[in-house]
Parts: structure tokens; sequence; C-alpha cells
RNA sequence: UGGGGCGUGGCCAAGUGGUAAGGCACGGGACUUUGGAUCCCGUAUCGAAGGUUCGAAUCCUUCCGCCCCAGCCA
């Protein structure tokens, strides 16, 4: 079945056929070096890569970097690290707005030669006043028609530092009155006497975005230039700018609907702000919709393109259930992860009839899923951890795993009885099970057919190792933070984190390595955690397994009330 | 009240005049040594109202709602 094309796909394909830009197809990611790159930037990045891909073409990785005093390195190497880790790969087609600047510079002086733009006194604030507003139109500047050679010394003597910051600035000469604000003669560029990045001290005017974005475009010969919605009213702009100049090419920009997830922001002055406010770790904490945070999280690049594809591409502003994105990461990590068995929330269990001092390895499947993964050795013994979720002295209704009195099985071993619950005199709290196994039910069948209704998973309390594991719920407690004109740190989930510890793990674990991802059988997907040291494994939860007995019980809870 | 967009089930999203794909979520069932996975089954008249037409989510009209734009940010 042929994959359905969305509105980009099918405008590209059909400049394609039809011959238009030579029938070539060019795109370009262009990230503005001021931040991480978050979900959001993955949609662009599969749509941009994904469209040059699929129709031969090529996709640029372009930094836009015309504001020295947002942007930094680091971001650009986290930027082209996260891209790289997505899995698409731009080859030699690394470029940068600010190695531009030169050609940017030359173009401007043409424009102001045509009188196409001109050098303007007007402070940003008067400005403002002489742009009008949505529906009245605005004035001319008194500079608006100053002669063509005074622009040209005036923007040279900009270039050369003559004037502070904010003095002059260099106009489109369009239409103040347009409808469309953007066309109000546009700033082209101001002074900013700020080093930049790359370029250093060489310059102290910087051009403006809608100015050296589509000459960027254009000079890369970009076919399609994709973007989101904002930049809409810019489209006449982008136009204008190429139709005054002598450009190599003429890109069509195409706007599409940005990514909105729930349960979580996905602006980069948010995540600025949770980074600052230290509401999390950093870029990189594991609840953080960053890609680096959710690679820290363990999700897999292949899990994120397959959620971009399955989200499409559209026009209508949308916010995407996260419950899809999850969807796509337990699909994909089902598929090839390892299981193994860890006990979260420890409870102690004694196996009366198991002779003291004796140990014996039981054979555990790895992947039930790829029955080529085989089967390992876990040590099993007298003295075991379940999870203390797993049993109720008084169990409700369709609660079917250990109690008093009752059989189940212990995955992969022994069937196992409950005949004794040993309580802190004190406090009364449940410290220890007394149980009894059935050594005729190794491997975890009976010989006559006897039926359990459940399956836990278990560690040999002698051989297990300790471990930390952090679980992560939702960043936001609510679907759309900061809705309705609250302040979204408002919404923060106090409960975005848990630190449990001591886990133990089976044995096997402890060769164990960082971004190592692993179910643990019932519990969920975690992987190893950076913070790991020699003998102190840490884990993140990446995502819990779907859990139709926490879902039966929530409703009970909701109905009881 | 200027301009630009958008409105298909709880959330995404196909559909471009011929009588509403698919995915997620949700509910039910089968199967199961993960209450996982897998497999079945179930749920919409398309923002509203008029109109054109044998026939409209698709065309026309009006209305309603939501988003974006008044940075020397991108």
């Amino acid at each position: 079945m042929a994959e359905i094309l969305d509105f980009i796909r099918e405008v590209v394909a059909e400049d394609v056929r039809s011959g238009k830009h030579e029938g070539r197809v060019a795109t370009r990611f262009p990230p503005e070096p001021n931040g991480y790159l978050h979900i959001g930037h993955a949609k662009s990045i599969c749509l941009n890569f994904g469209v040059a891909e699929e129709l031969g073409g090529t996709c640029n990785l372009r930094f836009d970097d015309t504001n020295p005093t947002k942007e930094e390195v680091e971001y650009v190497d986290s930027i082209k690290e996260s891209v790289r880790w997505l899995g698409f790969d731009w080859g030699d087609r690394e470029y940068y707005a600010s190695d531009y600047f030169d050609r940017l510079y030359d173009y401007a002086v043409d424009l102001i030669k045509a009188g196409k733009a001109y050098v303007d006194a007007l402070s940003a604030d008067q400005i403002r006043q002489y742009r009008g507003t949505l529906t009245e139109p605005g004035r001319n500047s008194p500079h608006r028609d100053r002669p063509i050679e005074e622009s040209l010394d005036l923007f040279a003597r900009m270039r050369a530092g003559e004037f502070a910051d904010g003095a002059l600035v260099l106009r489109a000469r369009i239409d103040m009155a347009s409808p469309n604000i953007n066309m109000r003669d546009p700033t082209l560029y101001r002074i900013l006497k700020v080093p930049h990045h790359r370029s250093g001290d060489t310059w102290c005017i910087y051009p403006m975005y809608d100015y050296a974005h589509p000459i960027s475009d254009a000079l890369e010969r970009i076919t399609h230039s994709l973007c989101t919605l904002e930049f809409e009213d810019h489209r006449p702009l982008y136009d204008w700018t190429l139709d005054q100049l002598d450009v190599p090419s003429h890109p069509q920009q195409i706007e599409f609907a940005r990514l909105n997830v729930s349960y979580t922001v996905l602006s980069k002055r948010r995540l600025l702000e949770l980074v600052e406010g230290h509401d999390v770790s950093g870029w990189d904490d594991p609840r953080m919709p960053t890609l680096v945070g959710l690679r820290r999280r363990g999700y897999t690049p292949g899990s994120i393109r397959d959620f971009c594809r399955r989200i499409g591409v559209a026009k209508k502003e949308s916010v995407v259930d996260v419950a899809m994105l999850e969807h796509c990461l337990r699909e994909d990590l089902n598929r090839w992860v390892p299981r193994r068995m860890a006990v979260l929330r420890p409870l102690r269990v004694v196996i009366e009839n198991y002779p003291e001092g004796q140990a014996e390895e039981v054979d555990v499947i790895n992947n039930p899923e790829d029955a080529s993964a085989g089967t390992r050795k876990v040590p099993f013994s007298r003295v075991l951890y379940i999870e203390r979720d797993d049993f109720r002295e008084d169990p409700p209704k369709k609660f079917y795993r250990l109690a008093p009195g009752r059989e189940v099985r212990l995955r992969c071993a022994y069937f196992l009885r409950c005949t004794g619950v040993v309580k802190d005199a004190k406090t009364g709290d449940i410290v220890e099970l007394r149980c009894t196994y059935d050594r005729a039910t190794r491997g975890g069948n009976a010989p006559n057919g006897r039926k359990v209704k459940a399956t836990l998973h278990w560690v040999s309390a002698t051989h297990a190792i300790p471990a930390e594991v952090r679980l992560y719920d939702r960043l936001f407690s609510v679907e759309s933070p900061g809705a309705g004109g609250r302040d979204y740190k408002e919404d923060l989930n106090p409960d975005s984190l848990e630190v449990v510890k001591p886990c133990y793990l089976e044995p096997g674990l402890a060769a164990a390595t960082v971004g190592e991802h692993y179910q643990f059988e019932r519990l969920g997907y975690f992987s190893v955690d950076l913070d790991s040291r020699d003998g102190q494994l840490v884990f993140n939860r990446t995502v819990t397994l779907k859990d139709a007995w926490a879902r039966i019980e929530g409703r009970n809870l909701v109905d009881s009330r």
C-alpha cells in the first residue's frame, strides 16, 4: 500500500514531475543555535531530510546564526549531535548564515542602489510608533527619501563601526500602508557591537532573519523552504526580497503546523527557563522533551522517527497525545530489547521447604519476541525478593497475584505458595513472606496441569545486585501547561521524578553499560544512566509497560468514590 | 474592528462532487510462563446555517470558533 502523502510531499512531488527547479529537490533544516533541539524540531528534521531522501534530493544543515547576542557554539555542537543521533546525515552540506555575511552585505548595497532600502535614524521606539497598528496604516519615516548616496554612505559607516548600537538601521522600502505589517519597511540590518561565535569581531552590523533567510536559501539553491505557520505572513517579504535581487534561485516557502505534545512544553524560552530555574537538572534531564533529554531517558531515534511519520504534516494546529509517542517507543523497544528481572520495591520471601545454603540456576527467556535471543541462567535460592505490589494480604477482586494461601508462578522457575506473613511487631508492616515451592514445577509448569493466574518476577536475595532506579512521570500534570493564563510552572508535576533505592537486579546486569536498554519484566523499559559508577548502577525508567491491573485498580478507585 | 491561516470521532489524520481510510486512546473478547506482546470486535455525517446538485466533508453564501502578526528575535 502506498504511503499517503502529506500536502508538502504532494507539492514537491508535483514540482519534480513538472520539472520546476529543473526537477531538483533541495531542502534545509535551519536551526538557530540558541538552544537545544526538541521533539518539535524532530518533526522538521524528519520532514526536511525525509522529503529530500525520498525524492533523491539533498538536505542542508544550516545554522541561522544572525543574532550573536543569543547564540553560542555549545548549541551548534549539540544540534549537530542530535541531528546525527536522530539518524540523518547532511554530508558536507553544513552551512551558516554567517558565512554569507559578505554577500548579504553586497546584496544590501544593491538594494539601496535600486532605491529599495534606506538607512533610517529613527529610534526603535519611534519606528514602532511610525509602524501604525493592526488596523491603522503606518507613516513614512522622515528618512525614507534620503538620497541613495547618503544611505550608501551611512550603511558603509554603520559597517565601519562609526555608530552606536541602535543609532541607525537599514530598512527595506516597501509600503508603510500595507495591511501586512511585515511589509511596512521591515528592518534589514541592525548595529550590534557584539562578537559573533563564528565571525568574531569582523562585523558589527547583522542581518535580520527576514532578509538573511531567503537569500541564504537562494544561495544554497534550495528548492523548497519548509517552515512553520507563524512565518506565513512573512512569505510576501521572503518573495519580495528575492524578487529585488539578482540571486541564483527563488525557492518556494511552504508552511506547516508546528508540533505540540500534551503534558509538556515545547518552546525554547520555556525549556530554557526550566533549566535555569533548576526545575530540571539540565537540558538533558530525562524528563525534558529535548532530543538530548529523550535520548538520556532511553528513547530510540527510530521511535522518534516513527512518531514523526505517524503524526503527519498539515496546517492544522494540533496537540499530539504523548501516548502516541510512548506507543511508538514501546513498539520499537518491544521488538529487540532484552528482558531482565529487577525488583524495585523488594519484599523478602523465604521458601521454607527450599534447602538452606542451596542455590541453582534456572533458564530464563531473553526475549519472547525473538527466539534467537535465547535464554540465560539466573540464580535461584531459598530467599528471594519479589515486588511489594505483587502481594496483598487482603486481595481485592481481580487481583490475582500472591496472597495468603495462594499459588503463583515465579517466572521461569517454580510455583510458589504463600503460607505466612511476618510483620513488624511495632508498625504492623509486612516485612517478610513465608512460602513453599513445588519442586515438580521447575521451569514454571505443573506436571499435573495445574494452573496459576499470575507470574511474578523475582530475584535471589543473596545473588542480586543493588541499584538506583529513577522513575519518571510526565513533567507537567495537565495536558496544556499554562492554559487559561496560568503560569505554566504552576502546572509542573511535583512527582515527575522518584528515586528508588536500593532496587535489586539479577546479577547478570552487573555488566550493563551506559546507554543500554533493558526491559525489566512486568515493569517497563529501562536504560543505564550516565550517572552510573562501577558497582553503582543507575537506571532510568524510559517508559512503563502497559499495565492492565493498574488500570483496573484505578478504575475501581474512581468507582468507589 | 486590518492582514494571514485553520476548523473531519477523546487525540492525530486521509478524503479534492458519488455516498466518512488508518493510527493513538478508550471499551469488550481470544490467547498468554511479562495482567507485556499478539489477535479479533466496537464507537463520527465532517464548526453552524442556508443554497447549488440526482447526489456535497468536498462547490457557493453567510455566520461562529481558534491560532498568528504591531522585535533593531528567529
